[in-house]
DNA sequence: TTAAACTTTCAAAAATAATTGAAACCTATT
DNA sequence: AATAGGTTTCAATTATTTTTGAAAGTTTAA
């Protein structure tokens, strides 16, 4: 396999493995992209070697440095701006969780808190509705929060975690 | 709020968190009304309750099996089945874990492992290809593991896990 | 062996999400 | 203050995913 196929494959990879996390396919491969780009890529260059509109590369790029893994450079004379990618795999994994709980996980524990602290009168089916959304609640929460220990630990997190569990 | 407004709050808000996370709606909220629902409900009452053609329900109850997350219920003296859900959340957990590191991971690694072990020649891109793509198969490897680990302790695992590392 | 009670399948329709492209919008330079 | 080089926005289009519903398939019981 040589090195342009290589690159291909790994952004189609990614790209897939974004769709079926939730993330658009072409967010996922233009950040595939310049992870594995050595120095800072224009606009026009992701639009050819990915095939997408403007509109679509404006949009996603857009996206990505609100997720706070693609950064915009200039470089000096150029008028055009330039993308990087995060490419410290700690700090992706650490912005990439900080911004789901923000978006999806803590607006959901809010109305799971909501809905588990309705007054239960006496049936065992909402005894059993409050019982169960109770301990959801307290589970989500926990997994939640050991996502934000995992800024704590910062250096090489998973390793330590990996070691922790370990022994 | 009254019983029937928090429960089809609750599975909406399930449904809503599943979509973000590459989880077909219905099939997200079929498992919210199971897991809140004291007892085995039939098909023809999920139909009712969430307002889905039969099709639907039994193609995404067919696709909570295969999960290993729902159950079907036989009762004596009934022709028709019902289904349960797994109620408990580690269990939960573990099964997700497993089923989406079996049908997305693994198959990501390979590819990862593939593209990232093509012969660096000596541009200083190639090189960079290389060592991201090492690194991110790495990374997602122990990321993969430590999930496997967590049948291991099987019994509260994110509890345990916590515990771990607050101290 | 037929019928009744249910479930599954899958092509077609509907709903949803992603993408395009051109106009509007910057902003630096002449 | 006009223009050139570049980016953003967003209504309309296109692609993808979900859902429907009716026919085919199963299973139990008479």
């Amino acid at each position: 396999m040589k090195f342009k196929e290589a690159k291909n494959k790994f952004v189609q990879t990614w790209g897939a493995l974004g769709s079926q996390w939730g993330i658009n396919k072409t967010m996922a491969q233009i950040h595939a992209l310049l992870m594995v780009s050595n120095e800072a890529v224009s606009m026009e260059d992701i639009m050819e070697e990915l095939q997408i509109s403007r509109g679509n590369a404006s949009m996603n790029l857009r996206a990505l440095m609100d997720w706070g893994i693609v950064y915009k450079e200039y470089k000096a004379g150029e008028r055009k701006e330039f993308f990087t990618a995060e490419k410290d795999l700690d700090e992706l994994a650490v912005k990439i969780s900080r911004e789901r709980s923000k978006r999806e996980i803590k607006p959901a524990l809010k109305i799971l808190k909501e809905v588990s602290t309705i007054e239960a009168k006496d049936s065992a089916e909402e005894k059993h509705f409050v019982d169960q959304t109770t301990k959801l609640y307290d589970f989500v929460l926990k997994a939640d929060n050991m996502l934000d220990k995992m800024t704590e630990f910062n250096d090489n997190w998973l390793g330590k975690l990996v070691m922790k569990i370990m022994k």
